[in-house]
DNA sequence: CCATCTTTGTGCACGCGTTCACAAAGACAT
DNA sequence: ATGTCTTTGTGAACGCGTGCACAAAGATGG
């Protein structure tokens, strides 16, 4: 999970869970693959596999959806991409904006997935000069003084930062002010928010170092007993409580 | 949460839970912030309000690692730094390649915070073969004919798929027979991997369509009352079980 | 119309994660 | 030393999420 809530300890938004939300986005992706290829009906069980969760789990999902499914036979394909599509709030246009049209903002700006649900560039916007009226993507970037203007112009209520990390705060700070109430952050810092505004953060270095701890895990597990390769704990004698800044190997790649 | 862990139902490695170890990343960030402004000392409570969590999650997330507080004072910021460094396996060097170096990869191989903590692109890797020698971040990139040996030349056991949808399995196949056996993967598909070999996915539009959702609720409740905002379910009348493709309402708040 | 078979929808139990609230530990001043 | 004040570390309660297992629903065939 690069991603995660920010805030907002769970809150159940009108009777469907949020551990519900998150995958609803997943079984539309199946649901379509099947769709574009004319599957009519999917039981619960396929559909399950092909979104890579339990069967239990999806029916539990649809529930909170309502009864869309039929016994014996299973859940129709596009009765249920409309229902999910619905639910999710794609069935009408979501003009966003990108900020911050380096590298990743410009990776963004071309990834078809966006277009494809609902969501529509509407603007990408760069502090630097020498972008601005450069094409990316076929979008001309436009000028970070003109934010506010463009929020308000395309009534942008969704913003995605793609600045450094250092921009960031301040780039958010004024999307909420020119009237956006949700914010996707690729910037590694923690954004701070009024009440109403939803954050959802990717930290691409986060899933990284996940990985790399259960990578470590699994090497010392292998390596167990064989060598004091990755001692779990305990490897450290807890009488190190004494100066806790100097003399430790202090090594950490960073 | 971009993010999600495939599969495995939050196992308890070696007694850390997943939950803490997703959020050790988190505070490791905001520790490196506060150590390069040479703080010696931090408290639960700033620590958390730094990375965005409750001080009692903190504290207790730092429990699951040992007693690395002091009372009355708070933690060793160096102190810390290195133990959860060394918890998550950054002391350590890890070689990755990238395989997909299109606007995404290209993002990725040029993301800084990969190589500031603990990882470094062994390769890049591209299916183009127009693609080849060209450099991409200061670093060639190589065809996907020399996946397997680029793979055991360099030790590489974490890789990460950039590539389209229709790619992603295959060549997820090669890197684990290869010897990979930790996937990030941007490609929006899921994959099947056999046992011992960790996934981890982020998904760019899956964040965007969760905040649709949450966007789409805040639109409605302020609307509601005043209109049919969002009757749950039940406003279908179930006898619409014949073609669930064309007539239905479709009326939605949105 | 009845029997059988498939698949949904869900009651229930269990476990993980979060949060509260407080006792224990130590710093610091007197 | 002794007392006060700060902050950690954690026991305990609670709530959400997950998965099992099964009854109800409906399709399908005779």
């Amino acid at each position: 999970m690069a991603t995660g809530r920010t805030h907002r300890p769970a809150t159940r938004s009108r009777g469907i869970p949020e551990a519900t939300v998150a995958r609803l986005p997943l079984y539309l992706r199946a649901l379509t693959a099947l769709s574009e290829r004319s599957v009519p009906t999917v039981s619960s069980e396929e559909l399950a596999a092909a979104a890579g969760v339990n069967s239990a789990k999806l029916r539990k999902d649809f529930s909170y959806l309502g009864s869309y499914g039929t016994r014996g036979v299973g859940y129709d394909v596009e009765y249920l991409v409309y229902q999910i599509s619905r639910e999710l709030g794609l069935t009408q246009d979501w003009p966003v904006v990108i900020v911050g049209i380096g590298n990743l903002g410009a990776a963004l700006a071309n990834y078809g997935g966006f277009a494809s649900r609902g969501f529509r560039v509407a603007a990408l916007i760069d502090a630097d000069p020498a972008m601005a009226g450069k094409p990316v993507a076929g979008i001309p970037v436009q000028h970070s003084d003109d934010l506010e203007k463009i929020i308000q112009d395309n009534g942008v209520s969704i913003g995605v930062i793609a600045t450094p990390a250092g921009a960031a705060q301040a780039v958010c700070d004024r999307l909420v002010a020119a009237g956006v109430t949700s914010i996707l952050n690729f910037a590694p810092t923690v954004l701070s928010v009024p009440e109403g505004v939803d954050v959802r953060k990717v930290d691409l270095s986060i899933e990284l170092q996940i990985l790399a701890f259960h990578e470590q895990r699994k090497a010392g597990e292998e390596a167990a007993a064989s060598d004091g390769g990755v001692p779990t704990a305990a490897a450290r004698s807890d009488s190190t409580d004494q100066g806790p800044d100097g003399d430790m190997p202090a090594v950490m790649p960073a």
